[in-house]
DNA sequence: AGCCGTACAGCAAGCGCTTTCTATGTAGAA
DNA sequence: TTCTACATAGAAAGCGCTTGCTGTACGGCT
C-alpha cells in the first residue's frame, strides 16, 4: 500500500541499501545516483518508516522533555527552549528530531510511566524540567530509571531539578535557595519584620529549597518565625488567593508577603485587593520566576527572574551533545533579583 | 545487550509469541502462563521494543499535538487537555500513548516538518490547534499532507482551527467571527463610536476572523471604521503595547481598544497606563481567550471565554475514536462574552 | 470408543529499514 | 601492460516484534 524504499529503489534503479544510504547521507554514492534517487523520492512522495528505521539502526530521533504541567508558562518557556535546540524542523544541524512534551502533572506515577514509555521508544534523549517529588521510594524509582536510560546510551538532561546522584544524569539546576534568600533580605532590608510565606506543595524540591532561602534569611537576620506564618497550597493562582487570606486571618499585622512563585503571588494580590488592602502602602508582595505576565501586574511584582529560556536551550544543546556537560555534571543556574512596585517599606 | 522478548520467553519456558500475546493482552493465555511470563518481565525489568513493536504491528502509540507556541498558555492549555484525554499515563483506556506535542512556532516550514515526521513515525492521531496561516501554497501543503495522512489511517483532528474540505480532518472551530462581534457590539452598547482595533499577525485565520468580527458589529450599527483605528502585530504582549501608542498617536480621541487576545490586551493596559490614562475611566479595553491571568489583570479584563481545556479534551477523545465525531465533520465551539472591569461607558 | 470443538501454545514468515561484507569498474602506480 | 587501490553499488543478514496458521491436549458428544 505505501511506499516503500525498495520502491523507490526500483524506480531509481538502485538498490535499497543505496537508497538509504542516500537518504541518510552517511556513504558516498555518486552525485548521479543521488539525483535519480531523489527524484525517485520525490515523485513517489516517499516517506521514510521511522519505526523500521530505528529498529535497524537502533536509534531514534525522538527526544523526550517531561513537565509538571504544560499549561503553565513556567515550564512551556522551557520546554520550549529545548525544543528549539533539539535541531527539530528549523534547527541547524543535521538530522530531524521529534521532541515529544510530556505533561506529568505533578504526579509520580506519570513521571515513571513516561519514563519507561520514552524507553521503550529508545528516545535519543530525555530533559527533565522543573522539581523533583521527594517521595522516597519514588525518587528511587526514577533514579533507576534515569539510570537504565543513561546506560542505554540515552541523555539524560535535568533543567531546573536537583542533581541526581548515580544516574549518569546531567543537571542545570536553579539556585532556589539563593534566590529564595536574596528576595527576603530585600524585603528584610526594606524594613519588613512580619513576613508571610506562601510555600508551594510539601514534598517538592523547588517549594522546599525556596522556602529554606526565606528561613535562612530570616534566621541571619534574627528574625524569629512565627509558625503562623507559612502555608503550603497548591502553584496556582487560587491556591495563593485562599493562602494570603488565611495568612490574613491568622496575622492581620504582617506586612509582606512572600509567595513561592509568580502565579501564586497574583493571587495574593487579588487577595489583598480584595481585602482592602494596598500594595505595597499596605503589605508587600514578592513573586518568584519572573514570568512574562509578572511585570504587568499593578504594582508590577517584584520576583526573582530565573533564566528559563536560557536554561532550557542549554539542556536542549547538552542533550544533543552539542554542548559539553558542566565540569562534575552539574551546574547550578542563579536568579536575578528584580525590584519593581509590588515592594516596598512597611508601613509604620 | 538489552533484554529482549525472547529473553523473556526463554526465563518463563514459553515461545516469544507467548510473551508478546501475554503483554498485548490480545489473545487467550492461561492464567498460569500469564503469571509466569509477567514474573519473568518483572525479574528481567523488560521493556518492549517501541520501534520493532510499531514496525511489526504497523502502528504506533504516538499522538501528535501541533501547536504555534509552547510557551502561550492558550496552547498549553489545549494540550494539556488533548493529552490528560488521549490515554496516555493516567488516562484510563487501554494501551498508553505518547503525546508528542510539536512547537511550529506559527511558521508553516516547521508545520509542514513535524507533519512529515509524524507521517514518518507512523502516528495514531495528530491534533492540530489553533489558527492557520492563510498562505495559499502553504494551505495546499498542508492539506495534501492532511490527505495523506488520513488515507494512512492515522486520525487528524483540527482543534481551534478552521475546516479542511477533502482531507478527512474533523475540525472543532472556534467561533472566533461571532466572538468578536459580541465583543464589539458590548463596547458599542457601553456607548463607544471610535474603538481601536489590535490585529494579531496577518495571514492568520484567528487574526482575520476575530477582526471580521469587529467589523461586522461596528457596520451593523452604522460605525464608519477609519483605517487608522487597526494595527497589526505579534500575539505578544510587547506587540500589544507598541501598537497601543501607536494607535493613540494616530487617533488619542478613541475611547476603547480592542486587542486580538488577552496577552495584547495586557499590553495595551500597560501602554494606557504609561501614557496617563486610566482604565476604563478614560480608555476601555476588552482582550480574547479569558486565558488564566486575565482576570487578574487591574481591573479585570473584559474578553471572550474560549473553552479552550474543553475543546482540546474532545478533540482528543475524537482523535482517540472515544468519540463520535460531529455530524459533517466540523463543530463550532462558540466563546462567550465576560465583561469585568477593563470595560466601561466612554467619557463623555 | 471414536469424533470433534475448544483452548492454548509454538512455528515461522515477515514488517521496512540499516549495514557489513563482497563484487565490480576505473584510475593511478609500477 | 599488469597490479593495486579506491570509489561505488549490491547482496543479504538481521534488528525485535506480531500474527496467521499449525499443532496438541483435553473434555464432552454421539
Amino acid at each position: 500500500m505505501t511506499v516503500t524504499l525498495a520502491d523507490v529503489a526500483a524506480r531509481a534503479q538502485v538498490s535499497p541499501a543505496t537508497v538509504s544510504r542516500v537518504l541518510n547521507g552517511n556513504y558516498p554514492v555518486a552525485a548521479s545516483t543521488r539525483e535519480r534517487v531523489l527524484k525517485a523520492v520525490d515523485e513517489l512522495d516517499y516517506v521514510l518508516n521511522g519505526p523500521a528505521s530505528a529498529l535497524a539502526a537502533a536509534t531514534s530521533d525522538l527526544v523526550g522533555i517531561l513537565v509538571n504541567d504544560i499549561a503553565d508558562p513556567f515550564f512551556g518557556i522551557m520546554a520550549g527552549a529545548v525544543q528549539s535546540e533539539i535541531g527539530g524542523p528549523g534547527g541547524r544541524a543535521g538530522g530531524e528530531r521529534l521532541a515529544v512534551v510530556c505533561n506529568t502533572g505533578g504526579t509520580p506515577e506519570r513521571e515513571l510511566t513516561y519514563l519507561t514509555l520514552l524507553q521503550r521508544q529508545r528516545a535519543a534523549a530525555v530533559v527533565l524540567t522543573g522539581g523533583a517529588m521527594e517521595d522516597g521510594a519514588h525518587q528511587t524509582a526514577v533514579a533507576a530509571k534515569l539510570r537504565k536510560l543513561t546506560e542505554a546510551g540515552t541523555r539524560v538532561v535535568l533543567c531546573g531539578r536537583p542533581p541526581a546522584p548515580d544516574t549518569g544524569a546531567i543537571a542545570l539546576t536553579f539556585d532556589n535557595r539563593g534566590g529564595g534568600r536574596e528576595l527576603t533580605e530585600h524585603l528584610i532590608g526594606l524594613g519588613h519584620r512580619r513576613l508571610g510565606y506562601i510555600a508551594g506543595p510539601e514534598e517538592r524540591t523547588t517549594t522546599r529549597h525556596r522556602l529554606e532561602g526565606h528561613r535562612t534569611a530570616l534566621a541571619a537576620h534574627g528574625i524569629e518565625e512565627d509558625p503562623r506564618w507559612t502555608v503550603h497550597g497548591r502553584y496556582d493562582r487560587q491556591a495563593g488567593y485562599e493562602a494570603t487570606l488565611e495568612l490574613l486571618r491568622r496575622d492581620p499585622t504582617l506586612t509582606a508577603v512572600v509567595a513561592a512563585n509568580d502565579t501564586v503571588a497574583l493571587g495574593a494580590c487579588a487577595a489583598l485587593r480584595d481585602s482592602g488592602l494596598r500594595i505595597p502602602d499596605d503589605v508587600s508582595v514578592a513573586g518568584f520566576d519572573d514570568l512574562p505576565f509578572s511585570i504587568d501586574a499593578v504594582p508590577a511584582l517584584t520576583t526573582v527572574r530565573l533564566p528559563l529560556a536560557e536554561a532550557g536551550a542549554r539542556a536542549g544543546r547538552v542533550a544533543m551533545g552539542r554542548e559539553d556537560a558542566p565540569v562534575g555534571g552539574i551546574a547550578t543556574v542563579r536568579g536575578e533579583l528584580m525590584v519593581r512596585g509590588s515592594s516596598g517599606r512597611p508601613r509604620s
